[in-house]
DNA sequence: TTGTATACCAGACATATGTCTGGTATGGTT
DNA sequence: AACCATACCAGACATATGTCTGGTATACAA
């Protein structure tokens, strides 16, 4: 019978498991044997089909190192939101912000901020992160270097801070339209007494999207440089 | 020759492997293989030694799923906290500091923050978090309601922005000591006119730590319960 | 006591998977 | 044109790895 208590090892075997598969490197069964010093193979697949009938952990026949954690990216195929921790999402830093296409503007990359999942709600493909350039929102905070969280397309309502797309530039202002506003036009206001508001008819804007996150990174940091 | 053009074919089979590794499940060749319709193991083989001699992956030869991606937690058997990302750490959001027993008032946690791993550097128990009260840092675009990540106990230099505890209250000013400031004291600034500089004998200041980012979340967000 | 489930062991086996040898086709360069 | 590097193909091969059969020892329950 066994030589420890059951379920003993079985934790330990687990806790191994997700670990190893937590950083992206399922393992194999002599790999399990030999960490435990099992001195049979079967014994480390006895311990997984065990994980496997308690519901915590999925197996893939057949196939090598086909152990997954239940509920995560590494079961399905899926394309997006790969596995990074289960609070976070990374969403691309995107250095420059050019004309119409900021699809294409991804070559811009600058890095990647990892952003809370409560936060990136949703499609996490919609947000992006933007460097702040310019004093012109100090009062509300937002200060020169500091990185915006945008969610885009959203629909932005007058008040919200949103980056907008005039003149071929990216720009980050409070949005007001309508009420006092005349219709048909938008007005983009700084935050700053130094800088005017600009005003233009709302077809020559173009709303990136809205902020929903602003950070400052008070030490120097490295940003995150891979991880589609 | 190339069917297609050299490096375009390769650039996906990168962002694929990529991919597959982030999400945990590293690809076999022979899934790429299919995934790319090569009617040849070897032309997947190519492909990724290639990318190693670009530096892009690692190889541990004769391995099944033996490629990984380069300096991530899969290539050693680093003992991450599991289910947390490649680049996140959890700190703690405390909702009231006391005084002296900062480590007591862990009681009062509000939630948890994931920061960057690159900020948490080092020791992230370290670490903690603080939800702003006040409009005394408003010139140094620290708002009201934003939550400042706190690096307990750092070495404060003139200049900084700290925490520090001033008559049993915890307080984000921006510190001065030495220069014209007498020795054996220290002044705590706030950036607002509407505030009065503190001054006190250092040893009637704790410093809790500096700052060392802001947060402020526009829309409403989800605390984090439980770092498990 | 008897039985049963659990933990472990030993070895064989089948398949999954990486590796090797050798070859073809085409864009670009000299 | 001759050459080269890249992308691709075909098939064999060796090893890595999951799976199976059968067996032993011990804790715990009936």
């Amino acid at each position: 019978m066994p030589r420890t208590r059951p379920g003993e090892t079985r934790a330990d075997v687990y806790r191994f498991v997700r670990e190893r598969l937590v950083a992206g490197r399922p393992p194999t069964l002599r790999e399990i044997q030999a960490e435990f010093g099992f001195r049979a193979v079967e014994t480390a697949r006895e311990h997984l089909t065990g994980l496997v009938t308690e519901g915590k952990l999925l197996h893939e026949p057949g196939r090598s190192r086909g152990y997954t954690l239940p509920g995560s990216a590494s079961t399905q195929a899926m394309k997006l939101v790969p596995l990074l921790g289960l609070h976070e999402r990374l969403v691309p830093l995107l250095g420059r912000v050019q004309a119409g296409a900021l699809v294409t503007a991804v070559e811009e990359l600058e890095g990647w901020i990892p952003v809370q999942a409560s936060v990136a709600r949703g499609n996490s493909e919609d947000l992006f992160a933007l460097r702040v350039r310019g004093e012109s929102m100090t009062g509300a905070g937002i200060l020169p270097g500091d990185i915006v969280v945008v969610r885009r397309g959203a629909a932005a309502v007058s008040g919200e801070i949103v980056v907008a797309l005039v003149d071929d530039e990216a720009t980050v202002k409070r949005l007001r339209k309508g009420g006092r506003v005349p219709r048909g036009s938008v007005e983009l206001h700084p935050e700053n007494p130094a800088f005017e508001v600009i005003v233009r008819p709302a077809r020559a804007v173009t709303l990136l999207g809205k902020v929903i996150e602003v950070r400052r990174y008070l030490e120097t940091t490295q940003l995150i440089k891979t991880a589609e």
